[in-house]
RNA sequence: GCCCAGGUGGUGGAAUUGGUAGACACGAGGGACUUAAAAUCCCUUGGCCGCAAGGCUGUGCGAGUUCGAUUCUCGCCCUGGGCACCA
């Protein structure tokens, strides 16, 4: 028997896959299974480690569902258009039309090693002019729909890249390509309106089989906060002066919790607010305004983020009107308000607003509670609220008192409803607080000398029943806290006595004691100090509304002053302009007025001019090219200008699945027919970087087309599954700098492409990081070297349906191995696949004798994961054709079952003992 | 600070619904074969105690629910990734 020698018979398959088309063959009338790789960018350094592992995946996938009957479609192509190869360019001079397709030519050469049985024959690269045509096509129909805008907007610059890219694509304030730091530039240009669809994105996450962390992050990245918008009339400083000079200037807020209005007792601007320019002559201190604006301009994020503690400006010389109480207040700028974000301007809360109270215990302003954390008891309770009893509101005053000699707190206990509390008492109208609160702890527990240490702020509401007097209360109670001067005391009465007993605990004690949710709340605020109360609860301080639930609030305080309860967005309209050579040219051209025209269908492609410098200038290099210029004129006429900006790679990325069906079609981006056979995607597989941008844009694509009637879907992916990332055997991510890159090809030549594509398949759960350990391929080497000693070793019977003559165990076995590796190619659990069959073959050595059919079977259940050991030895076991033209295996339930038994026995969940049972009783 | 993911032997990982923790593999140790080595095959391999039978302990830490928790609940610690004052 030879020994089993990957290089020989791997090359061997390669060469008859790619050049026998017929030996796997498809079957157009098949079911349909689209199975969608994420095209890569094709770089000089070649196909990495990444890649593997996610082509693998998905190969295993496209392999098993063309096994289970389906007409399964596995394109491939290449993002082609792209900064690294016009960066090359510049280096060297090579125009990157040439290394973009050598770079290609080098990964095809590649994926074919791995035996990658992607459709090589329907190609797309995004860089060339049949594909990028139908780009422009594509961005031509949003433009005439209205999806696209000119726009003069502030955006992030690169210096070093000499480009403008999309708030997404910037990393802490660095360049996500280069890492330079990011300027602010005006600058013209194209944008999408995705934010048109930030609710069909939000909505359409629902009804698609995505990991739901990467749902989660896309809700994140889109989002969406819904509130109010609430104006605020601005007057000058003095009211009383400016009667006649009122100047109808107002500030419009966006607030998420408006249900606080009555609360704002200021206001807040960003820096860049408009505000500022408008009322200029009023301000009185514009000189001071003014120097903070620019050093809020001139500090860069990175000071911000060092600088924790806020720095604001009073604005002097105006006022704002809370629209709610009528009251003036104060305005501010602070570069914590940020001008991009809602209306650029806030209404401070600094009672239920963390932010809010930090700056306004910086700059001393009033802080009022409008908000009260509200409980209700519970309905198991004993003092459960009943619906046919009248409630009773009182007011309540705890008293939290600690004696200083020991460090004990003192409790009340109630014997008769099992439960500690501090001292409560009530409060008479119009009686202050703390005078109630010592006269409490006199009646309850006869200590006389008190010492005020602290009022809390804070107000909260109960609601129960109270059980003996019949009623419901509900109860308004504030916290006085205080400490014993001494221990002198007076008798308590026995009326007193009878219904609680004063008791002093520990803090620990105490902490376990409390258990109504209105004492644990001060008892927080007593070990860890106060803390503003953003939370729900009941209204307070807020005129008629008082009583209400916030939610409840929200939308009648609105109403009140004539807000509007609407939504924001974190979301910003997608900035697909770049002033870069190799992308897709936007197929616009100006009239000498300025006017912005589409050039026409009939003028696609839109060619990218070869007549071009790559040096950086800061321009678009199309500006230079005469060729363009010339083309626009000799079609539109003289003083007609083209648009020299190129198309963000994103643009190109955002549809190529829907030109994999129909490549060669030069009518269409893709026909009616093909789109309505093979879309949506089935099953796309890429990694987790993508989340943000290129998944997001792609369903915004598929979104805006289906708004345009072009395509009756309107999600691109119905299912998504990342792939982790592969690092090395440190756990150290692979870089070139840090020179612990892996090369698939190595890989290959070392262990051939099936051990490769099982190793990284055995490593790890497809999502999670793979850490590249090469004595770890050895163990799935030794493991493709069994199966192929099985089959050559072993003497296989043709046994028929009933297989007498070999051993019953290694049936059962079979037929559970067929379960196994289907359930968990399923669930995309390769690794735990992949050892069922390891488990399978170590058995199969044992034997004298094996079933034929059995044990072909068992190939196909391989051949997903090995293609070329399988097909080999499918050849060897008299198989026809090719194994992927065969049908993946069914399992016998009756053959699953064990005819023993194990029956474990637990005591008090302890293993004691295990029985064997003839599993027939 | 906030959001997401995760924490299981020396290592990668398994345990799919709360029911024998550590499948499978790597590594390590011992043995067989060999002049020798590699390869291959066999045995052992979470820790502690024990000659053994066996016992105790064990899934980041601490509580809780349960007859029973890697799995569920609460609190905390740590690691990785993302976001930066989002009103």
């Amino acid at each position: 028997m030879d020994k089993y020698n990957p290089n020989k018979i791997e090359s061997k398959w390669q060469e008859k896959w790619a050049r026998d088309k017929e030996y796997v063959r498809k079957e157009n009338e098949r079911e349909k299974y689209y199975m969608l790789d994420m095209f890569p960018y094709p770089s000089g350094d070649g196909l990495h480690m990444g890649h593997t592992e996610s082509y693998t995946a998905s190969d295993i996938i496209y392999r098993y569902k063309r096994l289970n009957g389906f007409n399964v479609l596995h394109p491939q192509g290449f993002d082609s258009f792209g900064l690294p190869a016009e960066n090359y360019a510049i280096k060297t001079g090579v125009h990157p039309k040439v290394t973009t397709e050598k770079n290609a030519a080098n990964y095809i050469v590649q994926m074919k090693m791995l035996g990658l049985g992607h459709d090589l024959e329907n190609m797309v690269y995004t860089s060339r002019p049949d594909y990028y045509r139908w780009t422009q096509f594509l961005f031509a129909k949003f433009f005439e729909g209205g999806l696209v805008e000119r726009k003069t907007d502030t955006i992030n610059w690169c210096p070093s890249c000499n480009t403008g890219i999309a708030n997404e694509q910037v990393e802490d304030s660095k360049c996500e390509r280069c890492g330079t730091e990011i300027e602010q530039k005006e600058i013209p240009g194209w944008f999408f309106k995705i934010t048109d669809f930030a609710d069909e994105l939000i909505e359409g996450l629902d009804k698609i089989d995505w990991p739901e962390h990467t749902k989660k992050n896309q809700r994140n990245w889109i989002g969406k906060s819904e509130g109010a918008k609430i104006k605020f009339s601005v007057i000058p400083g003095k009211r009383s002066e400016g009667k006649e000079s009122r100047e109808e200037e107002s500030l419009e807020v966006f607030t998420t919790r408006p249900d606080t209005l009555f609360g704002a007792t200021y206001m807040v601007i960003a820096p860049e607010h408009q505000l500022i320019a408008n009322t200029k002559q009023q301000i009185t201190n514009y000189k001071e305004v003014e120097e903070y604006i620019q050093k809020a301009k001139n500090k860069t994020e990175m000071e911000r983020q060092e600088n924790k503690e806020k720095t604001g400006i009073k604005i002097e010389g105006l006022k704002a009107i809370n629209p709610a109480t009528n009251e003036e207040i104060p305005i501010f700028v602070a570069d914590y308000v940020l001008g991009g974000y809602g209306t650029g301007a806030i209404m401070a809360v600094p009672a239920h607003d963390a932010r809010d109270y930090e700056f306004a215990i910086k700059f001393n302003l009033p802080i009022k509670q409008v908000v009260a954390p509200f409980w209700q008891a519970e309905n198991d309770w004993y003092d459960a609220v009943r619906e046919d009893l009248e409630t009773v509101e009182r007011r309540l005053v705890y008293a939290l008192v600690k004696n200083p000699k020991d460090n004990k707190v003192l409790l009340l206990k109630w014997p008769g409803y099992n439960t500690h509390t501090f001292i409560v008492g009530g409060v008479e109208e119009g009686e202050d607080l703390v005078e109630a609160a010592r006269r409490e702890v006199l009646e309850e527990t006869g200590y006389k000398n008190l010492k005020l240490i602290k009022e809390y702020n804070d107000e909260v509401h109960v609601k129960y029943c109270a059980v003996h007097k019949n009623q419901n209360r509900y109860a308004m109670a504030k916290c006085i806290q205080f400490e014993l001067e001494d221990e002198e005391r007076t008798k308590v009465s026995d009326d007193e006595k009878a219904k609680h007993e004063a008791l002093w605990v520990t803090e620990e004690e105490a902490e376990k004691l409390l258990e109504y949710k209105n004492f644990t709340y001060f008892w927080q605020m007593y070990k860890k100090g106060e803390e503003v109360f953003v939370g729900n609860g009941n209204i307070i301080n807020s005129g008629d509304f008082n009583g209400l639930d916030v939610t409840e609030a929200k939308e009648k305080i609105t109403k009140f002053v004539g807000g509007e309860m609407t939504a924001t967005y974190r979301l910003r309209d997608w900035s697909m302009s770049r002033q870069r050579y190799w992308g897709a040219p936007i197929p616009i051209v100006y009239s000498p007025e300025g006017e912005a025209k589409y050039v026409g269908d009939e003028n696609l492609p839109w060619l990218l001019p070869e007549d071009v410098d790559f040096v950086p200038t800061g321009e678009s290099p199309l500006k230079l090219s005469k060729e363009l210029l010339e083309r626009t004129e000799k079609i539109f006429g003289k003083g007609w200008t083209p648009e020299v900006d190129t198309m963000d790679t994103f643009v190109c990325s955002s549809w190529y699945f829907l030109r994999y069906p129909d490549t060669k079609n030069e009518q269409e981006y893709c026909s009616e027919e093909k789109l309505k056979d093979w879309l949506p995607v089935d099953f796309y597989i890429g990694g987790p970087e993508h989340t943000y941008m290129h998944l997001l844009y792609a369903r915004f694509w598929v979104k805006a087309m289906h708004r345009l009637g072009m395509i009756d879907f309107d999600e691109p992916f119905m299912k998504l599954r990342h792939q982790g990332m592969v690092l090395d055997k440190q756990g150290v991510k692979m870089s070139k700098s840090k020179g612990n890159v892996v090369n698939p090809n190595d890989m290959v030549s070392q262990f051939g492409a099936d051990a490769t594509r099982l190793y990284m398949m055995f490593a790890g759960p497809l999502e999670d990081d793979v850490m590249w350990n090469e004595e770890g391929v050895k163990g799935v080497y030794r493991f493709l070297e069994k199966t192929w000693k099985v089959f050559n070793e072993i003497e296989m019977i043709d046994c028929g349906p009933d297989c007498r003559g070999v051993d019953e165990a290694i049936l059962g076995l079979y037929h559970k191995t067929i379960k196994k590796v289907t359930d968990d190619i399923e669930n995309i659990s390769f690794n735990t696949a992949i050892s069922a069959m390891m488990i399978f073959v170590n058995e199969c050595l044992k034997q004298e004798k094996l079933p034929a059919p059995a044990m072909k079977n068992f190939l196909i259940l391989l051949s997903p994961y090995a293609p070329h050991i399988t097909e080999e030895l499918w050849v060897k076991m008299g198989g026809k054709g090719s194994i992927f033209n065969a049908k993946w295996p069914k399992y016998d339930e009756a053959m699953l079952k064990d005819e023993l038994i194990k029956i474990v026995v637990q005591v008090n969940g302890k293993l004691r003992d295990t029985l064997e049972v003839d599993a027939d009783i």
